[in-house]
DNA sequence: AGCATCGTTTGATAATTATCAAAAACAGGA
DNA sequence: TCCTGTTTTTGATAATTATCAAACGATGCT
């Protein structure tokens, strides 16, 4: 509960009654490893925080399947595009391990929205960095070349590479796990 | 003026008050074609809304450049990782062809912010389309060929492909300017 | 009309990455 | 420890895309 109001707190400061009204939303959840918290065609209702475990979003069709995000402790999750606009999800999220997660429910946080502006002004602060941060995903994405992507990332998300199988990290990267083994190999460089 | 408030309210209602006051935080500003209307290492400080004319935002380095949005009539553009952060600008932004712009300071929206809780929902409610929208080009650069991608472009935003040089475009969809002539030309099905 | 500039297309070749197939390495359970 | 299934690596080949170079086309200006 601490934890999340520390990570709140890197967005906005919060009143002591605005604190108090999150902590009365919030309901705990465990969960098995290779679970699903949401599945494709399912209306993604809450936002969840990863109080331990880590989990991927992903991308699933007759083709392929991409992993587009991981997430781990501290973290918090949610299939943006079903919570904010109600239809049914287009992804998947499954725990990577077993996890324990906080859940707040979408009707609940738009309650607190109309009670305390505070809130919903952190939260807006909050999807400024979600957009900055996908933002440079995407110009790094056309900017730089597999293999200095996975320096990249080694060097600013190293749990990633190490809590996450190959095969998935390759299809974060946008390239097969095959080259990402030769690229991890220093074979092409 | 009138436009402004119309596009703004495909993302929620404001009343009187609100209305009033954001049209007198807006200034007007003629430019010419091929102005830069923000340089690599400017400080943002503004949002603006387009009323006439055609703009681009790209990044530029020895090696190459991007461009990785172009904007019309009645969009909104801003340096959104310069005017979110307050530091300097690692993108351009340029005109395509002459324009009419209205300007908002950062400094005001935040008065604005404080004095009206519904404005500030307005933007948060912004926000989440625009990531979306990212989220949505995101995922299409990894499911997609390049092909298919200047196909649904074509679709979706044929405006571009007729207002905006080729080469530009093929940055923008991630592919040399060669490969893109090719792929019109349907060879590459 | 003629010239210069910019944008686009075409051709030949090289580099990058994917795909298919199989082997090797690793982890967990009996 | 051995077996089994999963993950990762390696090899050979094919497909995709980039790069370099040159030609073509349109536009605007004198």
């Amino acid at each position: 509960m601490n934890k999340i109001l520390a990570q709140l707190h890197q967005y906005a400061a919060l009143s002591t009654d605005a604190q108090e009204a999150i902590g009365q939303a919030l309901q705990k959840n465990h969960y098995a490893k290779n679970d699903f918290l949401l599945r494709k065609g399912q209306v993604c209702r809450h936002i969840y925080f990863i109080e331990k475990g880590a989990l991927r979003g992903f991308y699933h069709t007759e083709e392929k399947e991409i992993s587009h995000w991981f997430a781990f402790e501290n973290d918090f999750v949610t299939s943006f595009h079903s919570f904010i606009t109600g239809e049914p999800a287009v992804e998947n999220i499954q725990f990577l391990e077993g996890a324990v997660l906080w859940a707040i429910p979408k009707d609940t946080l738009h309650e607190l929205f109309d009670r305390f502006h505070e809130i919903e002004r952190l939260v807006r602060i909050a999807y400024e960095k979600y957009y900055l941060r996908l933002e440079e995903r995407f110009v790094n994405a056309q900017f730089k070349t597999a293999a200095e992507r996975y320096e990249e990332l080694l060097l600013t998300h190293p749990h990633i590479i190490n809590r996450v199988p190959l095969g998935q990290v390759a299809s974060y990267l946008g390239i097969s796990q095959e080259t990402l083994s030769r690229v991890r190999a220093g074979a092409m460089k």
